[in-house]
DNA sequence: GTAATAGTGTCTTTAAGACACTATCGC
DNA sequence: GCGATAGTGTCTTAAAGACACTATTAC
């Protein structure tokens, strides 16, 4: 460990957002349009720079309150607010092109948003389908009529944001963070559904979780904001860990 | 993203690694003894400064290289060598008390080395139960007659680094990292035991084992080391993925 | 022979997957 | 009534857990 705290090669360290929700039945991320270059003009994650003596979570906290508006709750919060945690650390030497940037991606998991988005400063903002961020081609969904690309390394960051979610919610309750604070059975089924992409059993799915001590508790209301016959509103359970998994389906 | 790139705090980024191997039953972690200021002859995890044009992947190999002679075989390496991964990243602004230090924390799994370490520099090393550094009251093992506490913010690298190792082996075939080349079903079952600090069911291993598909693959040979009824080697199969997964006792 | 580990088989229990069926709303 | 979603029950099947039992070595 050749600790030389006088001689080492300068960098800057970023914070990236992965900030995940689901809308309309899909996984959508939220995209900023660059306003300056490099890749000016394109789409990239949220982020900026970890200040002289900010902690890498408090800056990615600070980061998601400028865009979004959203508080996140640590570890076992238990306000409202997104789940936050760090994702992994991108260092490619010339992942930019201008300097030597390390970033620190992080992922969040967010109930849906009403607006587009709030707050935040001027740039523009929106919320994109996973899938047309990432599907192959590199995503050319249509935004007017251009293909999405995003800036940097943003992609793959994307990807891997999007891969631990899809993991977590396997085998844990980190699901109920996309959720509203009382949600029903068919919500939650909903997200999982849209993160993996397949469709589940709504019956089986019924047993899996309402059988899973700690997972969800029932607070008593009732609603019928999705047609049919009320259904029962829960919020999460302090349970975290989900033993046994659910699993994902196509195995 | 407030991006100017003339205008940021500047910040030293280091790899750190989490070097764990299975002795004689036991979780074992390579560490080694810090020859100047700060925490001047505490023990710590091996790491270094990642160079102006170096990937942390990269910075993280050659640090294991210089410290273990190890050479890493990368995602579905198939060579014989240790296994590498980005583990997280920590940047408390005061971790180091001589600077804005980013550290990028990686976990290694190699099997177990002859020599307490070969190769490196001048610093002593060693490899020491992951219990005693971990421990309740903070690792009172005897070291001579002195507690193991690491330095800087290393205990807890190390203990989310075994918390990773223990999670992966469950629903991955990374416990074969821990073993050489060939080995046998009860030798791949005493790693999970000493990595969990279980017993398992020999038994019950052996059907689980065989019975996944691509997992292990017989060499044809057999070894009578560990003692008893000659035993079948295996090599590890192109199955990375468990599923189902192993399923860790006490839940 | 004993003691050790290796390997197979069998029974029980848990829980997932695939349904049929009923319940209660809006319309 | 119809169509939607909610919720329960039942049967089948996959697989874990708990063993008994046999096999092959070193000594």
């Amino acid at each position: 460990m050749p600790y030389d705290p006088s001689a080492f090669p300068p960098f800057a360290v970023t914070v990236d957002l992965v900030v995940l929700t689901v809308r309309s039945h899909a996984l959508c991320a939220l995209v900023v349009r660059r306003g300056e270059p490099p890749y000016q003009g394109r789409w990239a994650l949220p982020g900026g720079f970890v200040r002289a003596d900010e902690d890498l979570a408090a800056a990615a906290a600070r980061e998601l309150k400028e865009e979004t508006g959203l508080r996140p709750h640590g570890p076992e919060g238990k306000d409202t607010g997104a789940h936050l945690e760090q994702l992994a650390t991108y260092g490619d030497p010339y992942r930019d092109p201008r300097m030597r940037v390390v970033s620190v991606a992080h992922l969040v998991l967010s109930p849906d948003l009403p607006p587009p988005i709030a707050g935040g400063d001027a740039r523009s903002a929106r919320w994109s389908p996973a899938e047309s961020l990432l599907g192959p081609g590199e995503g050319l969904s249509r935004d007017g009529d251009q293909p999405v690309q995003l800036a940097f390394d943003h992609a793959q960051i994307l990807l891997d944001g999007v891969e631990r979610a899809r993991a977590k919610i396997e085998y844990s309750s980190l699901a109920t963070a996309f959720c509203p604070p009382e949600f029903t059975v068919g919500e939650l089924r909903r997200v999982y559904e849209a993160v993996w992409g397949v469709a589940l059993d709504p019956r089986n799915f019924h047993r899996k979780v309402t059988g899973t001590p700690g997972f969800l508790v029932p607070t008593g209301g009732t609603t019928t904001r999705q047609g049919g016959r009320p259904a029962q509103l829960f919020r999460a359970g302090g349970a975290t860990l989900l033993n046994p998994p659910m699993l994902r389906p196509e195995v």
